[in-house]
DNA sequence: TGTTAGCACTCGACTGATTTGAGTGCTAAC
DNA sequence: GTTAGCACTCAAATCAGTCGAGTGCTAACA
């Protein structure tokens, strides 16, 4: 059934107030309000209306309502006035987005910090899997000691290194250096399957003079660091803010809250699960139970015409989900226009 | 003045027992326990006697008995049994820490978690300063499409790198990469002062055919990057677990607590004042109010037999000394062994 | 026919009195 | 010096009573 115009103004007043108090809305107060011209009772028939048709929820008898899961989504689907980002945000985002950056872990990482810092939710990003990014290059330092540091640089601009006890002199690291590049540069990580890098093992172990055991050990390193690329990372911010809100004033609630945001398979999951574009989650619309209270609002950035990864911003049912829509929406498209700024569309860089 | 005998018996039996609880211990709570063999009358008696001598505080009239600061302190100094790590604990800790162990920053956070594992409270680690260590090598890597990503590598393991947007070919970065080593690889990032920085630019402006603006440029960021190096890093983890402790109950003050261990500033400030060795602080022996319901044990790591930075537990007054210290203890001579091996004494690898 | 004033009703939140019980200090007896 | 006993204290729990925000329903009104 549709709802009437005054049923859809009523239901957004309900909500607009609610979203601000977290307190159950009565007729009263939406009548005071004033810009309906409509009496407490009128709205009382109306709410009644509204709570037999699922969007409304009455805690008790003789409270006011709250909106339902139901009309929450009719709220953003169809009544939410769209949030003009203050100029000044704007600008802020701007100027933090375009300090020097480097690499796409910073980015992610600021976007993330940004979205914490506009919205005052909690915000989850998943940095991109990088398997489709190329070896630009492997670098064998030799540190000395008996310690040499393998160091990849993708064309994504991540950077792996991780020291292994070899004992090698810097001449040596140098030749390896170069004939390791001249195999290895350009593939993908995909590309460098396990029998790859034996195969590669055996052509080198030709034609340099190399124990065996010491190539493998090196090239073993340097499978796992390419390996490690294809992990989905995940980073947390402003994880604190949940404290904030009168729905965790239960300690032992925002216990279980953090426990979860601090789960990186869940997060991983619970944000994989979203479609292109801005994607709201409200309440029960999630599938973990500890979100059954909080909504979840994510937006995908790309690089290039590829969805990479997603920002995320999980707060409480009742959040100001126009704000939190112009936030992402506002920051997907700077990270967008900077990864493809410094990576060209495929990460061909 | 001197406490008898079993003055102490009876301050250990309260401080043990609060430890554990959480809640005013009386004497009839101590009586049962029978290791001393007294009646709850005699024990109240004592108690008066430690309370008047400021060891004990009664919270109200009607309750038992708390630690004040000076109680705890004396159990610390005095009172406190020792604590054996189980075999387990040692074994895991080995396990960790042996695992592949690459840069200084993946040992440090490590030690963290491990400290926070053990002993279910909040730790914060500092890292090194690492305004001694010495630049290894600088690399210029062309990423194409007009970036270059530079690489410094010190003798620390620490990299640093940082993309720049500066359009020049494969064969110049090459080049400059081998001038720039040439004048820097060698330097501690205190004697590359500004100063010393704009010296190398003035003489590689002569022997190489580049814009001054371009040089200027990348002479900027490898200044930078190594400077950042001077900064000390702070890791904090396990926060949430304070929401664990009736402490905490209140939501207000976890946010707080938090908002506290959020700041960067203040936990560099309050570890650093920390003496060698384990360190202890108790409740208001703290500088910060936001700790006055907290302790923080402190321990020192090492790189040869310089100090380099701190591992630290926060949590309330009543933690388990004992443990914490044994804790740490293992650990940080567990964090020297590495860094000896890896480093060997002053970073000189 | 839609709107509204009025009223009885509901029920959580607050208030204040009362009870409970853990724990004390003191005294007197051992 | 130790302890049993007892009066006393006081926070916390319990309970009854009140308040008031908010409802649903009805009847009157435009």
């Amino acid at each position: 059934m549709e709802l009437s115009d005054r049923k859809q103004k009523i239901l957004q007043a309900i909500i607009d107030e609610y979203i601000g108090t977290a307190e159950p809305v009565g007729s009263r107060a939406i009548s005071k309000k004033n810009e309906l011209g409509l009496s407490s009772a009128t709205i009382r028939n109306e709410m009644a209306d509204l709570e037999e048709m699922g969007y409304l929820i009455q805690p008790h008898t003789s409270a006011g309502r709250i909106p339902s899961d139901v009309g929450y989504r009719f709220y953003v689907n169809s009544l939410m006035r769209r949030y003009q980002m203050s100029v000044e945000a704007i600008e802020k985002l701007q100027a933090i987005m375009t300090e020097r950056v480097s690499q796409l872990e910073t980015i992610i990482r600021k976007a993330s910090l940004i979205a914490s810092t506009l919205t005052e939710y909690t915000t989850v990003v998943t940095s991109p899997k990088l398997n489709s990014s190329r070896i630009k290059k492997i670098e064998l330092v030799n540190m000395g000691f008996g310690n040499v540091m393998i160091v990849i640089i993708t064309s994504t601009g991540i950077i792996k290194n991780q020291s292994v006890a070899i004992d090698i002199d810097d001449d040596f690291a140098a030749r390896l250096t170069e004939v390791l590049n001249s195999r290895i540069a350009g593939l993908t990580a995909d590309e460098l399957t396990f029998d790859k890098i034996k195969q590669i093992g055996d052509e080198l172990e030709g034609c340099l003079d190399v124990q065996p055991r010491v190539l493998i050990n090196i090239l073993n390193f340097v499978y796992e660091a390419i390996d490690s690329l294809d992990q989905t990372e995940v980073y947390v911010n402003n994880a604190k803010s949940i404290l904030s809100y009168p729905e965790f004033s239960d300690v032992g609630k925002a216990r279980e809250m953090l426990a979860f945001l601090e789960n990186k398979d869940n997060l991983v999951k619970l944000i994989g699960g979203a479609k292109d574009g801005v994607d709201i989650k409200i309440g029960a619309e999630n599938e973990f139970a500890e979100l059954s209270n909080s909504s979840l609002v994510t937006v995908n950035y790309s690089m290039g015409d590829k969805v990479v990864g997603r920002i995320g911003v999980i707060g409480p049912k009742r959040m100001d989900y126009a704000k939190v829509i112009a936030s992402l929406d506002c920051i997907s498209n700077h990270v967008d226009k900077i990864l493809d700024q410094l990576y060209n569309t495929e990460g061909e860089g």
